[in-house]
DNA sequence: TCTCTTTTGTATCGTTCAATACAGAAAGAC
DNA sequence: GTCTTTCTGTATTGAACGATACAAAAGAGA
């Protein structure tokens, strides 16, 4: 049953969460061997032993990060009320939790590596996988409001869902630039604006 | 009048180029010296006699991604025109330069450096800097429209300009995700759906 | 206690990074 | 032609990178 073996003298879990809050500060390319060994209090052959590799610590980090922080900002797809509803709870959410006192700004799966390396290929796709499945799940919900006759069918799920979601994407590079959380909880109610002429069948925009 | 010793074998201008779409391309940490000797066609010492570090190379490339992608996006507002024109202008400007065939997706300026390093903390602040100094012109656009009469004097311009720059923002991020022209444009103009709620003065905003 | 297995710390590995030393080449100045 | 100045290509610098070799250490099972 036990293992064998010397044991482990760290907190695996604890070490994972300490490389979580290294990525997310710094990034994939930006996060060093050293930052993260120092961050978890061990030495490079122990991180190599428990995780396998950098890369392979990346996407572990992550996981725990759409775990933790992700269940927090899509918390609002999970339970019931109506699709507007659940928009603005995912907008406002992310506008908190990407300004956490004590956090980094922003959000890891945005910011962990938006240029492609040759060192980084993999990762990029992992993160831009992860966005588009992001809106994947937006569009979905919104689509789940059509069938139920709660929105009219003239809408179109798919590039409302890419609006506000780059309304998010955007959040985490006005974050990073030092943005209040006031600032990024009015980008969210700025965005909640457009969601009456959004969806209102096949009428034209409001105009000015 | 003209220069004394061996005249440089190769222009400056093209090669500033080349590098310009190196750092568009991988950002200031993705883009190697060899990344950018290979592009600029010149030797390493070369590129530091011409431009004096890759840093001061990468400010020459940023005021250059300004004097022409960033006349493209933002010359709508030095055109006359109403502020909602402007806007909408500055958004479709926007989705069609981040995803013109055959040049880097996204905008330089918002993916050349989101994470902080101890290499690249100046290039951080500059990129940063540029980004506010955006969304201040944007809010001053917002704000000669005001004193025009253009727009009600309730409006928060501040708020306002920065939910179109969010918008925007994401815009780059979906861009790298290999978002489509038709995408980024929806995006664009669902954006612009928030307008007539976002300045109808002192009302509610329009309810589903 | 002895053996087996796994982890630990130290001390690297080879590679790549940004940045230069240096000598030869190419122009103007005289 | 010779001097002076600047640029060019080669070759290399020290530092940092991700990833390991290795032997001592620490537990479990016999």
């Amino acid at each position: 049953m036990s293992q064998k073996g010397r044991p482990r003298s760290f907190d695996r879990d604890a070490a994972l969460r300490q490389a979580m809050r290294v990525f997310w500060k710094k990034g994939y390319d930006g996060a060093s061997l050293s930052d993260l060994t120092v961050a978890m209090g061990i030495n490079s052959p122990s991180l190599y032993a428990a995780f396998g590799s950098k890369e392979a610590l990346f996407r572990e980090a992550v996981d725990l990060y759409g775990a933790t922080e992700g269940f927090e900002i899509w918390g609002a797809f999970e339970r019931p009320g109506s699709a507007r509803d659940a928009i603005a709870d995912f907008l406002r959410a992310s506008a908190r939790a990407f300004s956490e006192p004590g956090d980094p700004k922003g959000c890891l799966i945005v910011l962990g590596a938006l240029n492609v390396s040759e060192t980084n290929v993999e990762v990029f796709r992992d993160l831009s996988e992860r966005r588009m499945s992001s809106a994947r799940d937006l569009a979905g919900r919104l689509k789940q409001a059509v069938a139920a006759g709660e929105l009219p069918e003239t809408v179109d799920c798919d590039a409302i869902a890419a609006f506000f979601l780059a309304v998010q994407q955007g959040m985490s590079v006005q974050a990073r630039d030092g943005a209040s959380r006031e600032a990024l909880l009015a980008v969210a109610d700025g965005a909640m604006a457009a969601w009456g002429a959004l969806t209102a069948g096949s009428e034209r925009s409001v105009e000015a």
